[in-house]
DNA sequence: GACAATACGGAACATCGTTCCGGAGCGCAA
DNA sequence: TTGCGCTCCGGAACGATGTTCCGTATTGTC
């Protein structure tokens, strides 16, 4: 790219201010959306932030982009616990954790699951970074548990990924960790055939 | 009540006018609906009738009585389809079907998903009045088919009903039944006792 | 210290749900 | 049939919201 001897990056460095309201806009929106959800209005997060809406949008084009720069840290840290959980259980017991620590974490955030599945333009990148940042998790645990032999059902990862953020609910109740266990338990004995295959396209 | 000698309901009889206008506001939103989905815009559906948004929220004051209004037909024949469901199947196999035929009723409503989930006050009958007309039906299916031992694991008929309307999914590709296959062979192989009990508050 | 580039704030616009009220349309009685 | 009173209607008006735009302020550099 450039051939200026400098160990920055390529980017420019970045001007002190633009710094400063970036990061009220990031404090004010983990704020916002933890008390209001995550289609809080913007005004509200710009007045927190003390700062006008250009600012939010030239940062922020899109809503999605702030959504996953304020839960970013929240997101590795889900996609990092998966190893541990691998080694200190069985493979199955390991998938159904991390599944509902998933789960707990679409949970905490409200309104995240409306929008995961909203198709508004406005969250359109919010699906594509959450399965680039978890597809390979459960594919991993999936994966291990076939080989352990204790999953006799085979599943796409995206759609299991796809199916606990459904599951996930506001007034939960139990409910969500019920059905994470019968889908599981679901797997673990296999269809006996009556499962149609997931034959062709499966989804970009 | 009243003490006058006819033969008419307590209501008075209708105006054809407004009759007409109510025909025009049924029409026209079922037309909308099917287009752009139950969140369509008011005004959208007010043109096509031809008629005002004050005549629109007199006769439905919220959003959701518009679409229980709309869709009342078809929830009655998704609801009465399980009888026969039930005669000319196995327990287990009717349930399934008639799971899979409520998904697919969930699915051909645009926005509906959504809309039963929102928590939308706009929306806020619409989850008591799915839950009144279907909530039998699944009780009932999920009895027979416990009564015949196919199924070894409970589960409250709220939560599955629930279940199949979080997971229906507008890019469907055979994901919706896959799960419902799924979480159906969970229930027929029993839970070993992995799955915590219900134990307290059920839900409303 | 001055200039150019960059970023800022908030007014302005479009869209939406919802309310409100002057006027039109209807049924009933004479 | 005609007139009256009541019901119902249409659409303007209001407030909230997402998004854009541009004159102004701030910053880095020479």
């Amino acid at each position: 790219m450039s051939d200026r001897p400098t160990e920055e990056p390529v980017a420019r460095r970045v001007r002190p201010d633009v710094q400063r309201n970036l990061d009220a806009l990031l404090t004010a929106a983990a704020e916002i959306f933890a008390s209001d959800g995550v289609d809080a209005p913007v005004r509200r997060i710009t007045a927190r932030a003390g700062v006008g809406a250009g600012t939010l949008y030239r940062h922020f084009p899109q809503r999605s982009d702030l959504i996953t720069a304020v839960f970013r840290h929240e997101v590795d840290a889900c996609a990092e616990a998966a190893p541990a959980l691998a080694e200190q259980h069985e493979p199955v017991e390991a998938l159904t954790l991390w599944l509902q620590r998933f789960a707990r974490f679409v949970a905490a955030k409200r309104g995240l699951k409306a929008a995961l599945h909203s198709g508004d333009p406005a969250y359109e990148s919010l699906p594509a970074y959450f399965q680039q940042r978890f597809l390979p998790v459960v594919t991993e645990l999936l994966e291990s548990a076939a080989a352990s032999g204790e999953l006799r059902a085979e599943i796409p990862p995206y759609d299991l990924l796809r199916a606990i953020s459904d599951l996930v609910s506001p007034d939960d109740q139990g409910y969500t960790q019920r059905m994470i266990a019968l889908l599981v338990n679901g797997l673990r004995h296999g269809t006996d055939g009556a499962l149609p295959p997931a034959t062709d396209g499966e989804r970009g």
